[in-house]
DNA sequence: CTGATGACTATAG
DNA sequence: CCTATAGCCATCA
């Protein structure tokens, strides 16, 4: 799998988290098939092409906290889109028990498969 | 090839 | 809560 193809794996997984609720680096990474693929994850949007349609914004670190530094216009940008969609976000945080995003059984057995045709 | 980097994470103090 | 540390791993210079 080149770099290319895992960008648009984990650009694809981002896409599928529902409004509303929020998913980790590392969640998406597993998700993706990118086991310990977090750093990845963070590459990956951090290289989005202009005009995407990607929720970059539900994706925050395992601790629930924004990955910007506090004050920045990245922070600024994301908490005001998770607000947005009636996420909270208190002292730069989020409730990762009460956002984060389950996917369906469908979800987990179905990516997971097209990942393997591609080896 | 080698060392530095980073939208990461877990753990310890 | 915060800093330090150690893993992690694709990219990049």
């Amino acid at each position: 799998m080149d770099r290319s193809a895992r960008m648009h794996r984990i650009w694809e997984t981002i896409r599928d988290i529902p409004e509303g609720t929020v998913a980790s680096y590392g969640q998406v990474a597993e998700i993706a098939g990118i086991p310990r693929g977090a750093r990845q994850v963070g590459y990956a949007l951090r290289n989005l092409p202009a005009g995407h349609d990607v929720p970059w914004h539900r994706v925050l670190q395992a601790s629930g906290r924004i990955a910007f530094p506090k004050g920045s216009r990245g922070y600024r940008e994301q908490r005001k889109r998770l607000l947005e969609e009636n996420v909270a976000v208190l002292s730069g945080r989020v409730d990762m028990q009460k956002y984060r995003w389950q996917p369906d059984l469908d979800e987990l057995l179905w990516k997971p498969a097209l990942a393997w045709d591609e080896e």
